[in-house]
DNA sequence: TTCGATTAATGCATATTACGCATTTATAAA
DNA sequence: TTTATAAATGCGTAATATGCATTAATCGAA
């Protein structure tokens, strides 16, 4: 199956053969377009008019003139090719990924540069395909791409199930986030035991959600308790509060240029001090179109 | 070709067996369904995907389900196979009589019972054909018949010629028609020599056409010249004529209601003092409606 | 009228295609 | 692991479509 022309649209060949015939009213020019022998047209419309019960034509050995029904046949027919051929067409771009819907969720940490740019690209590139953006945290992205409520998930990695497919999009530091002229800046770098005797402002678990346990994670493991002295429920307050000398926070990198400026930040730097962000789909999900979204993030993943 | 279902609209079945595995989403009811083994429709379906050369369905020995591709196809395809048994279906209509056009002619003599009876009796028993009428004189049909301008029409006969169908529906004797007292009244019935010495008021070439030619035609047999001693142009002022006492002149008895009171009539008792009335159609055209149309003036001729 | 040219239809052999049956392969439930 | 069920595949056969050669019909020119 290498070439696809239009006229290999499956089985309308007794129809086409007809159209073509009701336009030439000749056999022998008909069968030549058509690229066969006459006997085979003769044949074909033979058997199109059996198959319908009712001449088409009326033929002698000189002239071929289309009956009243043939005359209807022909213009009720024409319509439908064409339909026929359009509706073809456009599965053919919805299977090429050109055209349909991609239900795309996201989080924060992807909101900032990841989402908007991978989003500017393919809308460029696929300019006909509905994408839906939709704000979830990494927990509900989950239970969305297990429903069939979304195509593909921006969420904090790493996520590994056979049943899904997990492209790794970035692996950024973690930065303290601290008032302005806290003692912890005076290092550019600082290593997880900086943090041990600091107090923190966290999101709550509403807020936060699997970055919290992330974090909780990673504090265990290097002996810490994430214990936060204050907790907020909305991130420019824990910004607020923050800088209002109340404690410090933990951010990804990409959500630095975020902060305003009543705060510094500094770069934890260890390879647990890190947040992944990886970009997560069905296997069962075959949509071209889902798949054409995951290439160019994949693309742009390089430059970013 | 005895059954005729509409599941023999030629050769959409692979687009059918699609359509009904898109409802059953499963390959062994479907093929129950079409009556055929299930690994012909699993054939069909293959090689439907392989002639659009993409996908419609992704299945497992345990799942089917339609592609994004397959959706979009199964969706363009329902109403364009309905539209094609509707075209399908009108054609039939047309090739049965029962849609489509029937052009007749007629002319005065058909005018008055002939042609308001037998349109009557076919609008009621083909009420969707479009029956178009013109009232041409027998010349003018002869043109518009041989430039297919017409269907069929009423014409005054003979009409021989070896391209036509010709069906003679009346055959009525000529009437004198005089002022009142005339001597010729006197007689209840007239013959030929009847007339040789009456003056004539007849209606001109344009007015009465063939029948003019027909009466110059019967005169001359009998040795008898039809010089009229007046010509008129319409029909009323003609009797108007008659009645005034300036002649006599010569009717179908179809027309006799038509003279009003201040004529009378007698008949004229010869063979060649009739006019026929014929429906003349052209063998080449086979439509069904006009052919219907022939059947029911041929069944009102009996009454008539 | 006859002959030549042209057209649609048909007989026949062949190639292609579709089908059913039997079997295999894959998957979910027990 | 077994069992049951579903879709796919191998294979032989039947149905179908095609091309070539020929026939039958019709028009126009000699």
């Amino acid at each position: 199956m290498v070439s696809r022309t239009s006229d290999l649209t499956p089985d309308a060949t007794l129809l086409k053969s007809f159209l073509i015939l009701a336009e030439e009213l000749n056999f022998r020019r008909t069968a030549e377009r058509l690229a066969i022998d006459q006997s085979a047209l003769s044949r074909r419309i033979k058997k199109l008019e059996s198959l319908l019960d009712y001449k088409l034509l009326e033929r002698t050995t000189r002239d071929v003139a289309l009956t009243a029904a043939g005359q209807e046949l022909c213009k009720g027919l024409t319509p439908v090719l064409t339909d026929y051929a359009h509706s073809v067409e456009a599965a053919r771009r919805v299977a090429e990924g050109k055209t349909g819907r991609v239900r795309v969720a996201y989080m924060a940490f992807a909101a900032t540069e990841m989402v908007p740019q991978t989003v500017a690209r393919f809308q460029q590139q696929y300019p006909d395909i509905d994408l839906e953006l939709r704000y979830i945290r990494t927990q509900g992205q989950k239970m969305a791409l297990a429903n069939d409520e979304i195509d593909l998930g921006y969420m904090i990695g790493p996520f590994d199930n056979a049943e899904y497919h997990s492209l790794q999009l970035a692996d950024e530091r973690l930065y303290v986030v601290t008032p302005k002229n806290h003692a912890l800046l005076r290092k550019h770098t600082l290593s997880p035991r900086d943090l041990k005797d600091e107090k923190l402002v966290l999101g709550d678990m509403e807020e936060w959600g699997e970055y919290r346990w992330k974090l909780e994670d990673v504090f265990s493991q290097h002996g810490m308790r994430l214990s936060p002295a204050l907790e907020a429920t909305n991130t420019l307050a824990l910004i607020g509060l923050v800088a209002a000398g109340l404690g410090i926070t933990i951010y990804p990198e990409s959500l630095l240029n975020f902060l305003g400026r009543r705060v510094e930040a500094r770069p934890v730097v260890h390879p647990d001090f890190r947040s992944k962000t990886v970009l997560v789909w069905k296997r069962s999900n075959r949509s071209r179109a889902v798949l054409n979204f995951v290439e160019v993030s994949r693309h742009l993943q390089v430059r970013g």
